[in-house]
RNA sequence: GCUCCCUUCGUCUAGUGGUUAGGACGCCGCCCUCUCACGGCGGUAACACGGGUUCGAGUCCCGUAGGGAGCGCCA
């Protein structure tokens, strides 16, 4: 079975590297109906915090990434990394190492002087004599040959053992490094799959040395190359948001997030829209791309509105109500909620935008100047006041009889529809921007367009 | 510096020796239209460079250039 895991340190929030990530390990997991494990790595004690690890789950949980093991916490697993340490210790393949940090850092300057790669000596491993004080615990990293692996998005990828050094496995405090802990987890949670960012193909020699140490199988190896800027360069803040959880708080739903994130890298012939299901059947390592790709906010928004046009009503609803919450509009002063995810799907492209857009409806208005002298002109104030009189006679108010009462003033004063329309939009709505004016009439209510066109303009 | 990785339109990508190098986002134009949009149609634009291999190279090989990552008692 296939066994996959995210494995994020909590130092910060899900970016959405991260997402994209953990998005492929789901798949993966899904599609073969395997499990995907969610592993918090913790070790670093000083930048790890309890809220950085709210922050992944929550993420997690809103582009509904669910996990099938976890969240397991490396710092509750303390006790098993000293075992297998002291294992390797006993068996010869591991050594304490009393080197001071002063020794190494002057190692390291002279390596660097000389043009050398940084790296362990091999001091305490050759050493005869105990030591005294301090140690650290160093993995016997083999001094010849070769270590290879198929990675499954890269090929055969070769690294040659003379240029790793014995890297620390724990650390003077007896805690554990990652490279360690990581090799320890993926044995004992018998992870079959590791994708994860090509940052960690250099690793990778490293733990799979430790592996066969310990006498385990290597896992299959994926390394995805990272998400660039919108300018080529590393993705960082100055790029915008980089968090998952801002893409909420901009209006992004998460099914777009994670259409985008998956095509961000991988592709299937020339399709870009994908349902989850369809993902899970058509995801495979094998169509990921080798070459780093860059993140382009247009094409996500592009995405975003598809998935606010097409996703059923209700369901965009239940997001855009976060939203309106967010802005403190009260949804009892009007429509319901679904029914403005119908008129505005069009024409939001983020639920931030459509929420703002759609104040209008529930609260006050405020009358855009420029617009109002512009369209509410002397001679289309007849036309308004015999439509509010057309609207107050109604019987139904809904948008066919609303239209009914505009097509025909506008028709007995001889004027165009667009002529009178415009006037009404911006004496009902404040502004020159709206849904059809039928539709828009009809959502606001009969009660808010009377009072609103007799305010001013009657 | 050393090791490793990467390179098709501005961006995401299709392509697996023979294609007018395709699609998508964006941008531009036209159409539709009560505003804004949606939509429809059309256009713009790419194989980093140099050598090979081959009848033939975006596709295979070797260099060069450019970009990135790693080289911690961080993960």
């Amino acid at each position: 079975m296939v066994i996959t895991r995210f494995a994020p340190s909590p130092t910060g929030y899900l970016h959405i590297g991260g997402a994209r990530t953990a998005l492929y390990c789901w798949l993966y997991a899904k599609k073969t109906q395997g499990k995907f494990i969610l592993r918090i790595e913790d070790t670093d004690l000083e930048r790890s915090t309890q809220e950085s690890v709210q922050a992944i789950l929550d993420a997690m949980d809103w582009l509904k990434l669910n996990y099938d093991e976890g969240p397991y916490y490396q710092t509750k697993r303390f006790d098993r990394y000293r075992e297998v340490a002291e294992q390797l210790l006993k068996e010869g393949k591991a050594y304490r190492c009393y080197c001071s940090k002063e020794r190494l850092e002057k190692l390291r300057e002279e390596q660097t002087a000389r043009k050398e790669k940084p790296r362990y000596d091999g001091f305490c491993r050759h050493r005869t004599e105990p030591g005294e004080g301090p140690f650290v615990i160093r993995f016997k990293n083999p001094e010849e040959g070769v270590v290879e692996f198929d990675d499954l998005i890269r090929g055969k990828l070769t690294f040659s053992n003379t240029e790793l050094d014995d890297l620390i496995i724990a650390r003077s405090d007896g805690t554990p490094t990652y490279n360690f802990t990581v090799v320890v987890d993926d044995w004992d949670m018998k992870i079959t799959h590791v994708i994860r960012g090509d940052d960690h193909i250099n690793n990778t020699p490293r733990q799979i040395n430790i592996l066969r140490a310990l006498g385990a199988t290597p896992p299959q190896y994926a390394h995805v190359s990272m998400i660039l800027g919108s300018d080529g360069k590393r993705l960082s803040k100055r790029h915008g948001a980089v968090g998952v959880m801002q893409y909420r708080e901009e209006g992004f739903l998460p099914e777009a997030l994670l259409n985008y994130l998956v095509r961000l890298g991988w592709s299937y012939g020339d399709q870009e829209i994908f349902s989850m299901d369809e993902l899970i059947k058509l995801f495979d390592i094998k169509g990921i791309n080798k070459a780093p790709a860059a993140f382009n906010p247009e094409k996500l928004t592009w995405l975003n509105q598809h998935y606010i046009k097409t996703s059923d009503p209700e369901r965009v609803a239940a997001e855009l109500k976060w939203h309106m919450d967010k802005l403190g509009v009260d949804l009892s002063k009007g429509p319901a909620l679904v029914e403005i995810v119908k008129a505005q799907a069009e024409r939001a492209k983020t639920l931030k935008e459509m929420a703002e857009k759609s104040k209008i409806f529930y609260e006050d208005i405020k009358y855009n100047d420029e617009a109002v002298q512009k369209n509410i002109t002397a001679d289309v104030l007849p036309a308004l006041s015999e439509i509010r009189e057309g609207f107050s006679a109604l019987k139904d108010w809904n948008k066919e009889a609303i239209h009914g009462v505009v097509v025909t003033v506008a028709e007995k004063l001889g004027l165009k529809l667009g002529k009178v329309a415009q006037p009404l939009r911006v004496a009902t709505t404040g502004d020159t921007i709206s849904p059809p004016i039928d539709v828009t009439l009809e959502l606001l209510g009969r009660e808010k367009v009377l009072a609103r066109l007799s305010n001013k303009f009657s």
